[in-house]
DNA sequence: TAATCAGTAC
């Protein structure tokens, strides 16, 4: 089925709670480990919106976009982000700057901008919380040279007053430029101003140092964050990934001092720990960190799935690499193309065609359908396609 | 409503 203006209708159509509706967190289970984009509009078509919280839905339609987005089905996304203007919400504010927010997230920042512009003849008020999904959606559509534009413009514009939320995506804008100075400048011009600068603003800024290669001013800057009590276990988080070619007992210092200060580590945490063990071949290392993560009180993410497979494939431990990919798609957190490509033709290599096969299915389930070409390809290269084969995810549902 | 999870993305 494709998405057209039947689906439209249909989606309208269940505004109201009838047999066939699903609940929100019921619908948002379902489209975490829902991939096909058609069958993501279907489940987000079947939420009753009498259950729908905004945060709920918002998260919902996040969800589908983002199948949308990675099927490269923009103008479905338009289609989509397009029939929410005709709810009565859309004089609500935040319901409002959702949209703004989605056609950021698929990159279509003119539809964005459109929107936004829009908001007058839809009746809807603006206030910096709209303004500061405009300028979200300017970042994640990657044109980080107009944010300071829009900062400029929008509110002489429209009478909006920036806040601090505001003045910290000004600031992002200008760390993904490369610009980490101008961000420290602006720091000074936001305090002048009496705009609060918090702890997420300080991080972005610490973040953007590092990457730019200057750890005298980031660990300047950290001196400023601990002075004024500006700092989380996000914060120690960034002073970690740029800690991970230390040696492994500097990040375990790192994170002894974390938790001394009173921030509790957690998987992004340990993540890095684990990185900064594997990158050094200390295996058995990576895996207790593994291992302990559910006693640290943490559970894995894609992430820690990703990096466990990827080094472990990368040091020649594909078996143990299978068997860390089988608990991922129990947990629907299966690592991205490239790492199960690695996986799958280190198995072949290994002659453990078999289990090769075995992730191949499971991926042909999971993957996104554009990218379901690139990983025929695959197959074929290693002569996969012959022959039946259980795939990891019936076996690891019988384990 | 913004920040940290490998890296061109496929």
């Amino acid at each position: 089925m494709s998405f057209n203006a039947a689906m439209i209708r249909h989606i309208r159509r269940h505004s109201t709670a009838t047999d066939t509706s699903i609940s929100i967190s019921k619908a948002k289970s379902k489209l975490r480990t829902e991939y096909d984009p058609d069958k993501a509009l279907e489940i987000y078509s079947s939420v009753s919106k009498d259950y729908a919280s905004t945060t709920s839905s918002r998260y919902a339609q996040d969800l589908t976009v983002r199948r949308l987005v990675k099927s490269h089905r923009f103008s479905d996304v338009e289609n989509f982000i397009e029939s929410h203007k005709n709810d009565p919400k859309i004089t609500q504010e935040p319901f409002m700057s959702t949209l703004i927010r989605s056609y950021g997230l698929a990159g279509m920042f003119d539809h964005a901008l459109k929107t936004y512009d829009q908001m007058d003849e839809l009746g809807t008020p603006r206030s910096a919380f709209s303004f500061n999904a405009l300028l979200s959606a300017c970042i994640n559509s990657k044109l980080f040279d107009k944010v300071p534009q829009l900062f400029d413009e929008i509110p002489k514009k429209y009478g909006v007053v920036p806040d601090e939320i505001s003045y910290g995506i000004l600031v992002k804008s200008f760390c993904e430029s490369g610009n980490p100075q101008k961000a420290l400048e602006l720091v000074k011009e936001a305090e002048e101003k009496g705009v609060e600068i918090t702890v997420i603003t300080y991080t972005t800024i610490l973040d953007g140092l590092y990457r730019k290669g200057k750890s005298d001013e980031a660990e300047k800057l950290w001196n400023v964050m601990d002075k004024k009590g500006c700092i989380d276990a996000a914060s120690y988080n960034v002073r970690l990934m740029f800690s991970q070619d230390d040696r492994p007992e500097e990040v375990n210092t790192l994170i002894d001092e974390m938790t001394k200060a009173g921030y509790q580590p957690n998987t992004i945490t340990y993540n890095y720990l684990m990185t900064s063990y594997l990158k050094r071949e200390m295996v058995d290392e990576a895996k207790a960190v593994f291992k302990g993560l559910r006693e640290n009180g943490c559970n894995p993410n894609a992430a820690t799935f990703r990096t466990l497979v990827y080094h472990l494939c990368r040091n020649g431990y594909f078996e143990e690499a299978y068997k860390i990919f089988k608990q991922s798609v129990r947990m629907h957190k299966i690592p991205d193309f490239n790492t199960t490509k690695h996986l799958v033709e280190g198995l072949v290599k290994n002659e453990k065609k078999k289990e090769a096969k075995g992730v191949s299915r499971t991926v042909k389930k999971k993957f996104p359908p554009n990218l379901l070409k690139a990983w025929a390809k695959v197959e074929e290269n290693l002569n996969l396609t012959s022959g039946e084969a259980d795939s990891v995810e019936a076996e690891a549902a019988s384990a």
